[in-house]
DNA sequence: GTTGATTTTGGAATAAATTGGATTATATTG
DNA sequence: CAATATAATCCAATTTATTCCAAAATCAAC
């Protein structure tokens, strides 16, 4: 059965904490026994993955280390990942607690309502009205294409 | 599970003593039995990494000694992480000392709050005005980056 | 070299927050 | 409409943070 998808109304509680609907469950515990990454999106959001996942996203190079020594540059890129990123494991309720350091960039305080995305590879937990933001943008996105690929067919259309 | 991530605040106390989050203090303890190296970055925060890691990072080449007789650039670099490195041991309440002559340098004195974050191959602790500045330039990078990407898929469509 | 003062370090006690489990309520399915 | 599954709430147990104190070490003066 396709994993990893839908969208489901979740309420942070009062600590912070939220229970994944069922069907993430059995997905997360599927891959990689209940072990998951929380990892702070750029977009506002957290997202959610399987351990294995998120270190196929981060394997390093063999001398990343040794770098990290002599430039700022991968010293950063060391530190946006591991500043945004924690190891999480789901509880035999299901239950999964916010770090608290995600959850105001997230803005996804206790006690509020929000929406879990299924994206293929993971999770993605959104504020509501940034959800909401988020399809406008990706529709908008997708019909300016759609626009051009008709433009662009026209374009190597010849006289039959 | 994943080590070295994550944000907290922690107190540097009167003494200039700080208590690492339980979390660091497992994953500091997993790797080298919490014999670490403190070590004073250019960017103004201090690095927490495992004494293999640094080993690592400071593993020199066969010829090195000899450049260091031949080259003022080799030497300086010899000086600066010979300065700026020290070595210390997580106490058994997960306690550690900075050193005097480190915190200037960081912004952190005895009696102020800061933070420490996980940077994948170990820690830093930051100055909490200076992390919210290099949390800032690393979230305007990465959205503008966004953009970028964004706008490149619009002008590259082509039917498929 | 010894004594006294001061700083530093390690440990323990207390207070606060977090976590996990159980129970009760609500919704869904057949 | 009953049975099951899911959601929400509550409470106890544990963990973690903070404060305080005593022992040890360092330093200074005599």
């Amino acid at each position: 059965m396709l994993a990893f998808c839908g969208q489901d109304r979740i309420l942070i509680d009062a600590n912070g904490r939220l229970k994944l609907p069922p069907k993430l469950i059995e997905d997360f515990l599927a891959e990689g026994d209940g072990d998951i990454v929380m990892y702070c999106l750029p977009e506002g959001a957290i997202a959610l993955y399987p351990e294995a996942v998120f270190h196929e996203m981060r394997n390093r190079a063999e001398d990343a280390v040794r770098e990290a020594g002599m430039s700022i540059l991968k010293r950063r890129d060391f530190r946006r990942f591991g500043a945004w990123s924690c190891a999480a494991k789901i509880t035999t309720q299901g239950r999964l607690t916010l770090p608290t350091g995600f959850r105001e960039p997230a803005a996804l305080p206790p006690g509020t309502d929000a929406i879990i995305v299924g994206v293929e590879i993971g999770a993605e937990i959104w504020n509501w009205n940034r959800w909401q933001s988020e399809l406008e943008l990706m529709q908008q996105h997708e019909l300016t294409r759609g626009d051009i690929e008709m433009a662009q067919a026209l374009k190597g259309t010849s006289p039959q």
